[in-house]
DNA sequence: TTCGATTTGTTCGTATGTATT
DNA sequence: TAATACATACGAACAAATCGA
């Protein structure tokens, strides 16, 4: 047992009893809220004075933990009309002319000129429940054999084919989608996920390798067997860490790029 | 010629003439002095206070400049001590038994099993003078034949070569840079530009495809000729925007990958 | 070791401007 | 036009960390 002085003793004391400023327990409070699925995407937070009023703080300290969620991305503030979870395929809608930036922000395939174009997609498979493959599980936090929605999909970019994805969802997390409701949707598989389920994916983890195209990939890319293609495994993650989709994408990458900028 | 009524015509002068918050200017300018190198990383900027008094706004007014710099990574603050250049290596630095995320903010190359480990580097070439290749000028904003420096470094990580590092560097952003200083540096590459050159590298932005090696590579990380490998093309930005490096770098992704979090 | 000066961190409050409905 | 909500800017008080006398 290790032995501890008394100063020591009030310095562990401090670092177990120490609470967090008012400020960082209001961003949890609030970020707890959102994953529970009050204000879904469309309706806005209490203004700021009310947020202070029911936390019984000033509005300056409101505005912190409000901060602190936007950069997260997890709000958007509109002045003169409030604070919203932000609507993921509105970001994609945004301009006629060039589409916004954050409409890119979980897709990272572009041309190698640099032009970004969003891809066509084309549903190649769909598996309403199956039991889950182990590996998969581990990275879902789920039991092996837990049921699980299985999509594919190839995307094209100027009709080229470039991109092949497999999609891993745990069934529990979406309740009665069908091949029609995926297949069907309006916008984004992630404004799927949001606007019919409330899972608003806010990050994205990222594992890339080059591998030997597997058949199935090759065949779908047009790419002769054992030819070079890009591997990413992706996990995506809604408000309050909870892992809702797998995806193994295999990418062609000879006239196309994986971008990525760190700020 | 368009047509624009009294109220269009004052919109118009709106968005010409309005001007940036004032947090925005302090913010910007801030951010020029550090980019001309004043305060470097070991010296704090002037206190808060003085910063207001100087700029003649509040106290919060410069508060809210410098967290913008700080959560783009430009600054970092310190209690009791001031706000400083975040010095590169001093993160990396960090722990005794666990280093810093930090330290692999531009390293994301890690093992399969996740377990982050910092590499050691072997310098395998290094020419102090060469005209540069018209392709590599472009993106550094160079004139074709300018003089640059060029490095090639093999990492390995536990012993395996897993990274085989090509570096284009603007001679005139390193003078005086040789063979002995470039090899004989205390830390990362990173940390070499800003403590001797004042390049604080705080942004990069990555262009990631899968291709067949080359034979240098392969020969260098002991793969076949022709095996996948992951060729990452990075050009890493200093505060201000100035780009003072372009990285192609081929990875064996057999047992490592590259990882990518966004949140 | 203690104390005081300095600097950032947190919280409060207020006033005014701007965008939206 | 009026009401509402966020954006900017100001000021003040105290807490917490750091450092040197």
């Amino acid at each position: 047992m290790p032995c501890l002085t008394g100063g020591q003793l009030d310095e562990l004391d401090d670092l177990v009893n120490a609470e967090p400023p008012l400020w960082r327990m209001i961003r949890d409070s609030l970020e707890a809220a959102l994953a529970a699925g009050e204000y879904p995407a469309g309706t806005p937070l209490p203004s700021e004075a009310k947020l202070a009023a029911r936390f019984g703080c000033a509005i300056g300290t409101v505005r912190r933990a409000v901060d602190e969620l936007v950069a997260a991305r997890v709000l958007v503030r509109r002045q003169g009309r409030g604070t919203f979870v932000p609507d993921i395929d509105a970001m994609a809608r945004q301009g006629p002319e060039g589409q916004d930036r954050t409409a890119f922000y979980f897709f990272h395939i572009q041309p190698e000129n640099g032009a970004r174009v969003l891809p066509e997609t084309e549903l190649l498979d769909f598996r309403a429940s199956i039991p889950c493959p182990a590996w998969i599980a581990g990275h879902l936090g789920l039991a092996p054999r837990s049921p699980v929605i299985f999509a594919r999909n190839l995307h094209r970019i100027a009709g080229s084919p470039v991109l092949l994805d497999d999609l891993w969802l745990p069934k529990s997390l979406f309740p009665g989608l069908d091949r029609a409701g995926f297949a069907g949707r309006d916008g984004t598989v992630y404004g799927l996920y949001q606007r019919r389920f409330g899972h608003s994916v806010i990050r994205t983890d990222e594992r890339l390798r080059a591998v030997a195209a597997p058949a199935e990939v090759a065949c779908a890319l047009g790419l002769d067997p054992g030819a070079p293609v890009l591997r990413i495994q992706r996990l995506a993650f809604a408000i309050g860490e909870r892992p809702v989709e797998l995806r193994i994408s295999h990418a062609d990458t000879r006239h196309h790029e994986y971008f990525n900028s760190l700020a």
